[in-house]
DNA sequence: TCTGGGGTCCTAGGACCC
DNA sequence: TCTGGGGTCCTAGGACCC
């Protein structure tokens, strides 16, 4: 059966870090759980017992410490390997029912639904909704309508409103306008911290307010983003599936220092494990970067913060973990004082160009072969290190005694991709038979 | 003591040219 | 050298997202 437009499904799952961690440990239903951030610094994922508690996100771990302990909230570090795999579960199952799937984050997928046949959505929103939870034990919301900011709103409402049973479907046109008015302007998909003052001055302070803009009004308010923002909420689509596998336009590594540092040592060696990370990533996209840079800076939270940022060109692009690495490296010297204390550093790579469309460059080229040698031992490493696990063969100068290594102190097992860390039964003999 | 990490897109304004 | 308008290209920074 074809659909006359266009119908997107937003599936959406509900605190996606802690409901991974709840898969394994079902004794934590129901009680209130966090997940922090690198460092263990924030909160970035919370139960809904937590919010209830009244942690917001990003809610520093130090401010809340006393509140944790008097609530017993249950802390975790984030173990982002066990949440990558979780979701591709969900993934692969979406896939199954249709390949027109667009992985927009690590917990969300938009489905276009136009080609499918299905009569009843609520039904299907259900019924997918029990599949996911069956196969991944991973609860989720799915918001269905003709376009993904509506089905954004769609999903969400399904997660607050108990009655709905974390499925909404807004093809039906009849009710729309009432579940918009009560949307508040800064939960839409697209307003920010600042468009939505800015908003609720004008008068606009809902979602249904705000669908009744003029588009010439949209545009003056907030650009062409926001004027295709009012026409999705009434209904037309602007925003397509992007499906398929887009490449990465840039690419960062950065972390914030377990401590703080002054040890020009400490730095270089994390510049040189974002590098290379970086370079890997680089490859596994089929690319090559022109520009490479570095930025340091000491603690934003004390007075006197500062930034530091350089970056470098490469006359022929590049992935090659040496270059990248010597490249930050060299960077790095021309800011270094050994007076700061650093906090935070990264690396970052952008100006890609397609690897099969390489152009050596003639002049700044004297050895021809080198491209040639540095790519083939590039490949090398990269099928040493899948075959036998990552960072197997690195780069002396990435030194993963890793003083700067963030501090993880309260993680959980990496229970679907570490044998040694698989979930234990136990067997429970009974005396009566 | 202790506040994450990784992206994309748009726009305003400067540099430069005719 | 100065005047002015108009166009393009590039970049930094703003704003948003998860």
């Amino acid at each position: 059966m074809r659909k006359s437009g266009p119908v997107f499904a937003l599936v959406d799952c509900n605190n996606f870090f802690v409901s991974c961690e709840r898969v394994f440990r079902p004794d934590l239903e129901g009680r209130p759980v966090v997940v922090l951030s690198s460092n263990d610094g924030c909160a970035v994922s919370r139960s809904n017992e937590a919010k209830a508690l009244g942690i917001p996100m990003g809610a520093p771990a130090f401010k809340y410490r006393e509140l944790f302990e008097r609530h017993q909230v249950i802390r975790f570090s984030a173990n982002f390997e066990l949440y990558g795999n979780m979701s591709r579960r969900i993934t692969e199952l979406l896939a199954t029912v249709t390949p027109r799937i667009e992985v927009y984050s690590v917990d969300e997928s938009f489905l276009d639904l136009s080609e499918l046949p299905i009569t009843d959505y609520t039904a299907w929103g259900h019924a997918i909704r029990k599949a996911i939870l069956t196969w991944t034990g991973l609860p989720v919301s799915i918001g269905i309508a003709p376009s993904k900011t509506l089905a954004k709103l769609a999903s969400d409402r399904g997660k607050k409103s108990p009655e709905l049973r974390g499925v909404l479907s807004l093809m039906d046109s009849r009710d729309k306008d009432k579940y918009l008015e009560i949307v508040p302007i800064q939960d839409v998909w697209g307003i920010g911290w600042r468009l939505a003052p800015k908003l609720r001055a004008e008068g606009i302070g809902n979602a249904l307010q705000l669908s009744q803009l003029s588009p010439r009004k949209a545009g003056q308010l907030m650009g062409v983003r926001g004027r295709q923002l009012v026409t999705e909420l009434n209904g037309v689509s602007c925003f397509p599936l992007e499906s398929g596998h887009q490449k990465p336009k840039s690419i960062l590594r950065s972390r914030t220092f377990g401590e703080d540092t002054h040890d020009s040592s400490v730095v270089e060696t994390a510049l040189a494990s974002f590098a290379a990370t970086a370079a890997f990533r680089l490859r596994r996209s089929g690319q090559l970067a022109k520009q490479a840079g570095i930025f340091i800076d000491t603690n934003k939270h004390k007075p006197g913060f500062r930034r530091w940022t350089k970056e470098t060109a490469y006359r022929t692009p590049t992935a090659d973990t040496g270059q990248l690495i010597s490249g930050v490296i060299s960077l790095f010297s021309e800011i270094y004082n050994p007076d700061m204390s650093y906090h935070r550093a990264g690396v970052w790579v952008h100006d890609f160009v397609p690897a099969s469309q390489l152009q050596i460059d003639l002049f700044g080229e004297t050895d021809p072969g080198k491209h040639d040698r540095d790519q083939s031992r590039m490949r090398a490493v990269d099928s040493l290190n899948e075959r036998f696990g990552k960072r197997t063969v690195r780069y002396a100068a990435e030194d993963l005694a890793g003083q700067w290594q963030p501090r993880r102190r309260i993680c959980s097992p990496r229970y679907t991709t570490h044998l040694e860390e698989l979930p234990r039964a136990k067997i429970i003999h009974t005396v009566n038979e």
